[in-house]
RNA sequence: GGUUCGCUAGCUCAACUGGAUAGAGCAACUGCCUUCUAAGCAGUAGGUUCCAGGUUCGAGUCCUGGGCGAAUCACCA
């Protein structure tokens, strides 16, 4: 379609030439689509050339229309609505692009350029099992992942494990405290006992305050009640006993390594199992205990170029203040490094493995300061890929209460979350009843797809950098603007495509090119399939795996529309109904290239 | 207090990066299954796009000021 357009900015161009003698350029030309309510599929917006033409817009517009019939073989007629000219397209040329998208599989598709881009993604905590925020975080990632491998990238999927720090020793000490060597079972995936310990942590720290809360009070009659809890706090000896932990862990005690390694190889265990059954992958996986002590070489670099500086206690800082920002702290005086020293380290250690031009890090909004601050940074010190350095930032997933806390337990667990969806996906598909004739196995995945199909599509098609509301209580939708809409309208077709292949008729493009007129709903339909190459590109340069989402849906909502009105095998026209197969055929191989891109499988059958 | 982000129908979200009468889904109401899958289609109703100015042929979109909400400005990660 592309070729069309051009061809037809081409002429508006000459014509331009021909009937105002301005020259304008063809880079400044925009047609875009015509609305709904008025005939046609394209439009011109004479407005801002009216300067140039010196006549009115309506007159504009007529001269150029004029013109393109004339001039533009692919017009068939326009009209000119205020200062709009819309532009209608000639039958044959819908019905030879469909020919044409429909030979190409991979229509669409960006040339595979080798850019190197790298994505990080899920970078979970082992002290707690995934929760749906982390759902959201994962699907934007390997959604996007698919997305630029086919916008031609060579993309690099990996996870950040953060394995370790106080927060990892919080559920061991409650683990050694409580756990009665508790293991892992089938009702109990590792993560989840981890994550049970993490609570009880918490619940015993919060129990611990509150009593010397009140022995302090009795103590101090005088003292702030503040200055009180922030002691209580600091002193609580179960707090002491992790912080006791970490110093062993970074002591390399033995034990200590022992039961982490232990509690960690749980916990992997029962992200597995999550990131099987969701279906997403990673490249390769970073742990934070390889990757904390990195960037003190990065701070050594700073301080000789002199772009970090240090001060009297021996702490290191950087100045960002002509960039608007603050100092901001590297080294501790101590020697020991902050979170960003680390995030630097690992920046370059990504960039040796794998020398990427790009680098996204698909990471919560509560960390846009940091990202900003790190890409700053390596900026100063002459790193050629920190311009490449992107934060895919996101808002949080919020309950009605207010933000999950996984340490107070209120979570929407990631596996429950699924599992009850597909339960979900279960009690709609048999009250149907279409797919009676299945094999339990043949069921089963059918449910976790479309479970999954609806919960991707969900947490996909808002723009990620909105929060959003999840209400448990409500559950997701199968109706409407979802996945599963999309995965219906896909086997609906499926199973024309089948009846097809079975009375034996040729959809190719042979069998209907020589149709001369179509109705304006398969124009439509046409249309629609023409804006996938524009769509993934778009969604590529933006980072949008919501970009897809919307498209998908109104191209099954436009066909939608076709197949409700216009029965197919009914049709007496052998190329019109060969033509009807080949359209709908079409717009089920891009529903199900739209729905990979997002992660979502569509069944041939549901 | 500074910075960043968000605010669109009762609810959840769109709006092709400045274009025409701001669109979908859910919820409500009306029709449509003896013909290719009704997880669907068609329709009714629902709006001061947070407010006030400005820029221009044209503003939900850009600028200024204000309001509400969130995040962040840690020697936590």
């Amino acid at each position: 379609m592309k070729q069309i357009i051009d061809s037809i900015i081409e002429k508006i161009a000459e014509a331009f030439q021909k009937e105002f003698s301005v020259e304008i350029k063809k880079e400044e030309i925009k047609l875009q689509p015509t609305k709904k309510e008025f005939e046609g599929s394209y439009t011109f917006v004479t407005f801002p050339y009216l300067r140039h033409t010196k006549k009115m817009p309506e007159q504009t517009g007529e001269i150029i229309g004029e013109y393109l019939t004339k001039n533009e073989k692919s017009i068939a007629s326009y009209n000119v609505v205020k200062g709009f000219l819309n532009l209608s397209i000639e039958h044959s040329v819908w019905i030879n692009l469909l020919g044409e998208i429909a030979q190409n599989e991979n229509y669409g598709k960006g040339e595979y350029h080798g850019k190197k881009v790298m994505i990080e993604y899920s970078s979970p905590n082992t002290n707690k099992p995934l929760h749906l925020g982390h759902l959201r975080n994962i699907f934007l990632g390997y959604s996007l992942s698919l997305i630029l491998k086919e916008n031609g990238y060579d993309v690099m999927k990996v996870n950040l494990i953060n394995d370790r720090g106080i927060h990892i020793c919080k559920s061991m000490v409650a683990y050694q405290k409580f756990g009665n060597d508790e293991e892992p079972t089938a009702d109990l995936k590792g993560d989840k006992l981890a994550g049970n310990y993490y609570v009880a942590f918490d619940k015993e720290y919060k129990k611990q305050i509150q009593e010397l809360t009140e022995k302090f009070t009795k103590e101090n009659p005088g003292k702030k009640e503040e200055e009180i809890k922030t002691i209580a706090e600091n002193e609580a000896p179960i707090l002491q006993e992790a912080k006791e932990m970490l110093r062993k862990w970074e002591a390399k005690d033995p034990e200590i390594l022992t039961l982490w390694e232990k509690m960690n190889g749980w916990v992997y265990e029962g992200f597995d199992i999550t990131y099987n059954k969701i279906g997403v992958d990673f490249d390769k996986q970073y742990y934070e205990s390889d990757t904390y002590l990195l960037g003190k070489d990065l701070v050594e670099e700073g301080l000789s170029k002199k772009t970090f500086f240090k001060k009297e206690d021996g702490s290191v800082w950087v100045d960002l203040s002509e960039e608007g920002l603050d100092e901001k702290l590297l080294l501790r005086a101590d020697g020991t490094s902050v979170y960003i020293t680390q995030d630097m380290g690992t920046a370059d250690r990504k960039h040796q493995d794998f020398p990427m031009e790009s680098s996204v890090y698909v990471v919560g909004n509560e960390q846009e300061y940091h990202f900003k601050v790190l890409k700053l940074i390596m900026k100063k010190l002459g790193r050629d890929y920190a311009d490449g350095i992107y934060h895919l930032s996101y808002g949080m997933v919020d309950l009605p209460s207010g933000k999950m806390k996984s340490r107070e337990g209120t979570v929407v667990d990631a596996d429950d979350l699924i599992d009850q969806m597909e339960e979900t996906a279960k009690s709609r598909t048999s009250e149907l009843g279409k797919i009676d004739d299945f094999s339990k196995e043949e069921a089963e995945k059918l449910y976790q797809s479309l479970a999954l199909g609806a919960l991707k599509y969900y947490l996909l098609k808002v723009e990620p950098r909105k929060r959003m509301l999840f209400n448990p209580e409500e559950s997701i939708d199968f109706q409407g603007d979802t996945g599963v809409y999309l995965q219906y309208n896909h086997a609906k077709i499926s199973a024309i495509t089948r009846k097809a292949k079975e009375d034996g008729i040729d959809f190719s493009f042979d069998s209907y090119k020589e149709l001369t007129s179509i109705e304006p709903l398969e124009e439509e339909v046409i249309y629609q399939l023409s804006l996938f190459p524009e769509k993934l590109c778009e969604a590529g340069e933006n980072y949008s795996p919501s970009t897809i989402a919307g498209y998908a849906y109104e191209l099954a909502k436009t066909y939608s529309r076709f197949y409700a009105e216009s029965p197919i095998f009914g049709e007496e026209n052998k190329a019109k109904k060969s033509f009807k197969i080949a359209l709908s055929n079409q717009v089920a191989n891009t529903i199900k290239r739209s729905l990979h891109l997002l992660g979502i499988e569509s069944p041939e059958r549901m």
